[in-house]
DNA sequence: CGGCTTTGACCGGCGC
DNA sequence: GCGCCGGTCAAAGCCG
């Protein structure tokens, strides 16, 4: 995954209950920064990949990381101020799944796995707007299209402010673009059931999304920046040299 | 040759 | 104290 910074891996572990290994990466963009970064597999579904930053970068941000950074964040700010109980939780997730879904454009999801917020994006058949600029629901919702007031628009943004928020670790679960979306939707679905906190956190962003759409239409172009680097499947750094930052850490 | 990944070793925290 | 586990270090190798 391309998040807009260049990330240097230090290590490869395998993890206790996971069959894939959780590599760690050191950002090397400026030369002392404290930013690392964990990815790893979700056991369950190998086709997602769960990214963990922790730490604040100390160098300025290309505009591209920028974006994905707000993105990102925003939706962990959400989560923490939200709360409802765990079968709302599952409720809300199921008709997450079916909102976003069936559009098989793309799927955003929300969650906060205690004690991190989780931030969860299926981008699975969205297309990469560096290819098809032209494609513009990478959120296809069945929502009106008011272009800053649906909740498509609006989970970039949600996820945009919550580095600013001093977010003590953010979380990103992302799946890989040849993934089969079934079989993908599926685990995700089974990983936020299993989990009571990643429910109710879940529950909570999605609320959030839909009852504050009409509160929160100033940018709207954070959209295509977020799909630009989820969608990324550069391996090195080569889009632009853009910057993930303002992850927070206590 | 420089920068990166790989990978085994090492270290510290935690539970028993 | 001991073992387990997660995180980091650093040497070796790979690659452009």
């Amino acid at each position: 995954m391309t998040d807009g910074c260049q990330w240097r891996k230090y290590g490869q572990k395998m993890a206790k209950g996971n069959p894939c290994p959780r590599a760690y990466y050191r950002c090397t963009m400026a030369a002392g920064c404290p930013v690392r970064k964990q990815v790893q597999r979700c056991a369950e579904d190998r086709t997602i990949l769960v990214t963990t930053y922790e730490g604040n970068h100390n160098h300025p941000l290309p505009p591209a990381a920028m974006a994905m950074a707000q993105t990102t964040s925003s939706a962990a700010r959400m989560l923490l101020s939200g709360s409802m109980s765990s079968t709302d939780g599952l409720m809300n997730a199921n008709f997450l799944t079916r909102t976003l879904l069936p559009c098989s454009s793309s799927m955003a999801t929300i969650s906060a796995s205690a004690p991190f917020p989780t931030v969860t994006l299926d981008l699975t058949h969205s297309p990469n707007p560096l290819q098809f600029p032209n494609h513009q629901n990478h959120f296809q919702l069945p929502f009106p299209p008011h272009s800053s007031s649906s909740p498509a628009s609006l989970l970039p943004q949600i996820f945009g402010q919550a580095l600013y928020n001093n977010q003590s670790k953010f979380s990103g679960l992302q799946l890989s673009q040849d993934a089969d979306p079934s079989s993908s939707v599926s685990a995700a679905t089974a990983a936020i059931a299993a989990d009571p906190n990643f429910t109710a956190a879940l529950a909570a962003a999605i609320t959030s999304i839909i009852g504050g759409a009409q509160h929160q239409n100033n940018n709207a172009n954070t959209n295509n920046s977020v799909a630009n680097n989820a969608n990324n499947n550069n391996t090195n750094g080569s889009n632009n040299n853009i910057n993930t930052s303002n992850f927070s850490e206590n």
